[in-house]
DNA sequence: TATTAAATGCAAGTTGTTTGCAAGTAGAAT
DNA sequence: ATTCTACTTGCAAACAACTTGCATTTAATA
């Protein structure tokens, strides 16, 4: 995780390492109180500052580390930009699931060869919303 | 549209009025502070409160009149739920283009036939983001 | 036209996020 | 290992976009 940090220049600090590792042990994507909440229960980091939050997720996210999410909350919430997935939300508990589909992504892809406006699409934002079982 | 909202149990008040027909008139999506600008310039609504700009949009939203749109912005915006569409953003300029897909729709209802956890998806938002032809 | 629940204006409060600045620290250079 | 310096952080204050409480007004119905 150091050498992805100092690779795009930024410097391997605990709480950039730390707010890594809380990253890349969550299964859905977490917003900057949920990090704080996470970062402040180590003890070596408790007093951690929210500023310092919001500054790291903006950093990792511009470096490409990190996408942000539209999850239509009032908060913004990021996950690992490793791989390409969406996301279905249930509206009612928040439970979240990743999906992926092939076609649905060669679809987006020819989108904007249509388009008389758009020159080229880098890319896209899709959530898809509804009831899960549990809740339906 | 007096009586689109009567149907749904609401006052067709002058403001809601005018802010029925800046949606109606605009071709792009829209955030309090557009409507704001807007209807401050009719001469009978110029003191019309920006809290009444947030409750009307709530409102409008809550009974299907407007959809709120996701532009990766720090603002809502929202625009007339009368069909059903997505989005092109250019992340220069902010040009946007409406596009539909019957593929993409059809392809989307059928997501949630494989998934293990989920019963139903009521809406989905899909929005690309990319350079028109101008900025690219 | 009188009634009344719903809508509005105003002012203050809240939430999520950003900023300025002084102090601290990682990593490069010695 | 120590020094240097630009990058980071903590803290407190500022902000933007909304939301709320309450007294007053008003659209719709009777």
């Amino acid at each position: 995780m150091k050498e992805m940090l100092n690779e795009r220049g930024y410097k391997a600090t605990p709480a950039r390492l730390a707010i890594l590792d809380i990253f890349s042990k969550s299964k859905f994507p977490i917003n900057a109180e949920i990090v704080y909440k996470n970062i402040s229960k180590i003890k070596a980091l408790r007093k951690t500052n929210e500023a310092t939050i919001y500054r790291t997720l903006l950093s990792l996210e511009s470096c490409g580390i990190l996408k942000r999410i539209n999850l239509r909350k009032n908060s913004a919430y990021f996950e690992l930009a490793d791989d390409h997935h969406h996301h279905i939300v249930c509206t009612k508990c928040n439970e979240i699931e990743d999906f992926e589909n092939s076609e649905l992504e060669k679809i987006l892809g020819g989108i904007v060869v249509k388009s008389s406006k758009f020159k080229n699409v880098r890319e896209h934002s899709l959530e898809l919303f509804g009831l899960c079982r549990m809740c339906a």
